[in-house]
RNA sequence: GCCGGGAUGGCGGAAUUGGUAGACGCAAGGGACUUAAAAUCCCUCGCUCUGUAUGGAGCAUGCCGGUUCAAGUCCGGCUCCCGGCACCA
């Protein structure tokens, strides 16, 4: 008879819920644990990538459950977004409807894989008792000056019409649909993340369960770097030149400055001189530039303005140019070029025959050369230097200085630290701290999404929505015609009164930012129905932070960077009393199709569903953990899933063998050789389980570890005692479960269990049995395998080399040779060593 | 360019602190059962040479070198692939 998946999956999946063997308990004595994936968009379909995502977690959550865990595993729905938008517009249908009902088919394909989620604590971000306290976490933003509207040049996705966060802009495309971004300046609603730079930064030390990758990957978002700021006076102007740099030692080696072409100063400089037209015409050269070719590397291109600055350190007269390679947005701007020691000053330099002064040699020249030369000075070009050094890069490298007064001589590492002190001294700059993270962007000119809860009063300014008023519904006289922000054209929405002086006002049209909905969904699963906060503070100190996440590496700066900020926010609010949200994060590979990722596009998808109907939720589940480590891409094949289907069916049968082996094996002895054997295989393949899925989630090996136990149990069939078998089959199931639970449960209930497998207690072993008397040792001859004896662990060093030494094998490689040495590693290997 | 990660049979992947490389699975080949197919079961399976006493010898973990009795694992130098960042002053 063979094994009927669609039957059994179906009845336990009713079995669990039904009895609410995945209720979390609120009050236990049993150790916590959170474990959490990345809630899925509500897009309607289950993807393999969602699919590897869930399984891993339920395995664990099976795996921890039975080890006696008061586990919290939820799931919900990151609802708001813009597809159900586009929905609307395309099929004319309201965008809740149309993510209910995905969430609906979805839920029940997380079923259909017999994931064991609390239910009941599911969290549905679109959902008004939801986004009413997003929209009231944002009232306390804005009173502490966290969430601030500022008119900024903004990245505006032309196909989705709105604005994206920097975060969201991969490659200078939109992250979602992958169309260029372009610079728009807007009046936006923006979180002030950069208040919590330096702190997000250094708590990435304390994520030690984080990835690496992960953790470089924030530390470079965030990208901290420490310099001075310094001031150059212009000439014949009372105006000064703020600039940024990280080489305060090399300050006495500034030979030109360059502006960003959009720094506001560089127009009031040319304003009326000869240069004028030139320099504007370069300016709107290269922003135009700058928007089309964002990725390519661009030649260095500049232009001079006429005007000079003076270094204040020298007193040197030094030439203003504006250039393409400068950022506005970093720093201040423009900045000091040094073209000795910076790689793009150089190649700018040389390219408009600026004079190159170096500041800075390299160890082994500074003691080779005579007294130090002074005679580097502006007139020295490019490529004529003074002591016939040929210059064809920058030396950015440390190294002793010259051609800086009373700092020549010193180490340059030093002279940052002298320098930086004699700046200050002097009063012409500071040291300051820059970091490449933006305050986030959370506007979006959207429908559905969060509508901000904001009030614009001709009297009283922005207004925030006072807490009894909230939350702010999306309204319903809307169309959905793909243009504009339907918000914008609901009377009903935007017509209201002043909350503080009741006069006619104007609602803020913008939604938020989704990632603000999955910035703090983690919080609300601890606490799901409450309705005068957002979560209790009880409940959370209770479960937080999450003990496992698990989800795609494509969150490694958006999601988890955001969720981070948010938790040390709310923790100034008083809402919570941690640091940090994620103590343990796995971040799991893509699946893999013929190489692809599963697209459309590239027509190699593996449907969900079809493999559940074809094969069964456990094979399914069984093929995602055996293919390949979670961390590790997984390579689809189909073969592949066929071969953990033949798995199952030989479980089934082999448990099917029970009643008959009763009778058959009557004689067999419990206590036999072959009994105590298997016994030992048992012991060992459950401390090899436990331990893969525990210390590292290598769920593969765990599973080659009770095939291995199957097919030794399999082949001891007939001689084992009937007690011995059953034991043996009862271990197999329990240690299986975790990972194909349904097909568990039937064997278990087969055996005579009137309870769930999933109250069973998790096995544990016995060293003691894992003992041998004896074992196999492998015998080299200078490092070459040559025999292998079997010898009793009791033996002595001496004997088993004797022993090894009277082997038919090994004699002939050490026959009329003299023995040097002998390594012997006990109980593994023996390694004699012949010369002659 | 910089920063990560990786490279092991035909394939996915295993290999404690350096200690029998290739577990487990897939594919492939051979056989059994069957009218046949599917399913199932049994055997073989890194490469090369040798050979039939069903054994033997050599080579093998991207490449080149080193340390060691012993290297997939450690050290030095490369090559290629994947991911992230990218004029960040």
């Amino acid at each position: 008879m063979s094994y009927d998946f669609k039957t059994v999956e179906k009845k336990w999946q009713k079995y669990w819920e039904y009895k609410k063997l995945f209720k979390t308990e609120e009050k236990s004595d049993k150790k916590k644990f959170y474990l959490l994936e990345m809630f899925p968009y509500p897009s309607g379909k289950l993807h393999m990538g969602h699919a590897r995502n869930y399984v891993i977690g339920d395995t664990l959550s099976r795996f921890f459950r039975m080890n006696g865990y008061n586990l919290l595993y939820p799931m919900g729905y990151d609802a708001f977004g813009l597809p159900a938008e586009n929905a609307a517009i395309k099929n004319k249908i309201n965008p809740e409807k149309w993510t209910d009902e995905c969430i609906n088919t979805m839920m029940e394909q997380q079923k259909k894989l017999g994931l064991s989620y609390d239910w009941d604590r599911m969290v549905v971000t679109a959902k008004p008792d939801y986004y009413k306290w997003n929209q009231w976490i944002f009232t306390k933003f804005f009173d502490k000056g966290l969430a601030y509207k500022k008119k900024a040049p903004t990245n505006f996705c032309p196909k989705d019409q709105t604005v994206l966060a920097n975060e969201q802009v991969i490659d200078g495309k939109c992250w979602r649909c992958q169309t260029t971004v372009e610079v728009k300046e807007l009046e936006q609603w923006f979180y002030k993340i950069t208040e919590y730079a330096e702190e997000l930064l250094n708590d990435i030390e304390k994520l030690t369960g984080w990835p690496e990758r992960v953790r470089i990957m924030q530390r470079n978002w965030i990208g901290k770097s420490e310099g001075l700021s310094v001031n150059f006076p212009i000439k014949d102007s009372g105006k000064k030149i703020e600039i940024f740099t990280t080489r305060p030692d090399t300050l006495y080696g500034v030979t030109f400055m360059t502006f960003a072409a959009e720094h506001p100063l560089v127009l009031e400089l040319v304003n009326n001189t000869e240069k004028e037209k030139e320099v504007k015409d370069f300016i709107n050269k290269i922003v135009i530039q700058k928007r089309i070719t964002r990725l390519e590397e661009k030649e260095k291109e500049g232009i001079f303005t006429g005007k000079y600055a003076i270094n204040p350190l020298t007193g040197d007269e030094i030439p203003i140019y504006v250039g393409n390679f400068v950022l506005m947005e970093y720093g201040t701007g423009a900045i000091m070029c040094v073209p000795a020691h910076d790689q793009r000053d150089f190649e700018f330099a040389k390219k408009y025959n600026i004079p190159i002064k170096e500041v800075i040699q390299p160890q082994s020249i500074a003691q080779s050369s005579t007294p130090m030369n002074t005679g580097r000075d502006l007139s020295q070009r490019a490529d004529t230097p003074s002591d016939g050094r040929p210059l064809s890069s920058a030396y950015v490298e440390e190294g002793i200085m010259l051609n800086s007064q009373q700092f020549n001589g010193i180490n340059s590492k030093e002279a940052i630290i002298k320098i930086s002190d004699y700046v200050e001294e002097k009063k012409i700059g500071k040291r300051v701290v820059h970091y490449k993270l933006r305050d986030w962007l959370i506007s979006r000119q959207r429908y559905w999404g969060t509508p901000i809860p904001i009030i614009y009063c001709e009297k009283c300014g922005a207004v925030p929505v006072p807490e009894n008023e909230l939350p702010v519904l999306l309204p319903n006289d809307v169309e959905f015609t793909g243009e504009g922000n339907p918000l914008s054209k609901s009377a009903s929405f935007i017509n209201c009164k002043c909350p503080k002086c009741n006069s006619e006002s104007r609602r803020e049209t913008d939604t938020m930012d989704t990632f603000v909905d999955s910035s703090w969904y983690f919080e609300r699963y601890c606490d799901p129905k409450q309705d005068k906060f957002p979560f209790s503070k009880e409940k959370v100190s209770y479960w937080m932070p999450v003990d496992q996440y698990i989800g795609g590496i494509e969150h490694a700066v958006l999601h988890l960077l955001y969720s981070r900020f948010y938790t040390k926010a709310l923790r100034d609010l008083k809402l919570l009393d941690y640091n940090e949200p994620f103590n343990n994060l796995l971040c799991q590979g893509m699946v893999v199709k013929d190489g692809f990722k599963m697209s459309k596009s590239k027509g190699n998808v593996v449907s969900v569903d079809e493999m559940i109907d074809l094969y069964g939720a456990d094979t399914a589940r069984l093929f995602i953990l055996f293919a390949s480590p979670p961390e590790r891409d997984l390579e689809w094949s189909d073969e592949g899933v066929h071969g953990c289907f033949r798995f199952i069916n030989k479980v089934w049968n082999m448990a099917q063998n029970i009643k008959q082996c009763k009778i058959q094996n009557a004689e067999c002895k419990i206590d036999g050789e072959i009994n105590k054997d298997i016994e030992r295989l048992r012991n060992f393949t459950i401390k090899k389980v436990t331990i893969d899925i525990q210390k590292e989630f290598h769920f593969n090996t765990a599973i080659a570890s009770i095939m291995e136990f199957y097919n030794e149990l399999i082949s001891k069939q007939s001689s084992l005692s009937h007690e011995s078998f059953k034991i043996c089959i009862e271990t197999l199931v329990i240690l299986l479960s975790p990972f194909a639970p349904h097909i568990c449960e039937e064997i278990w209930q087969l055996l005579d269990h009137s309870n769930s497998i999933i109250s069973e207690k998790w096995p544990t072993w016995c060293e003691e049995k894992l003992k041998q008397n004896e074992i196999t040792i492998a015998v080299q001859v200078n490092g070459k395998l040559r025999g292998q004896i079997d010898v009793n662990i009791g033996l002595s060093e001496q004997e088993i080399i004797g022993f090894a030494k009277s082997n038919e094998k090994i004699k002939k490689y050490i026959l009329d040779k003299k023995i040097i040495k002998t390594i012997y590693v006990p109980l593994k290997i023996l390694n004699i060593v012949v010369g002659g």
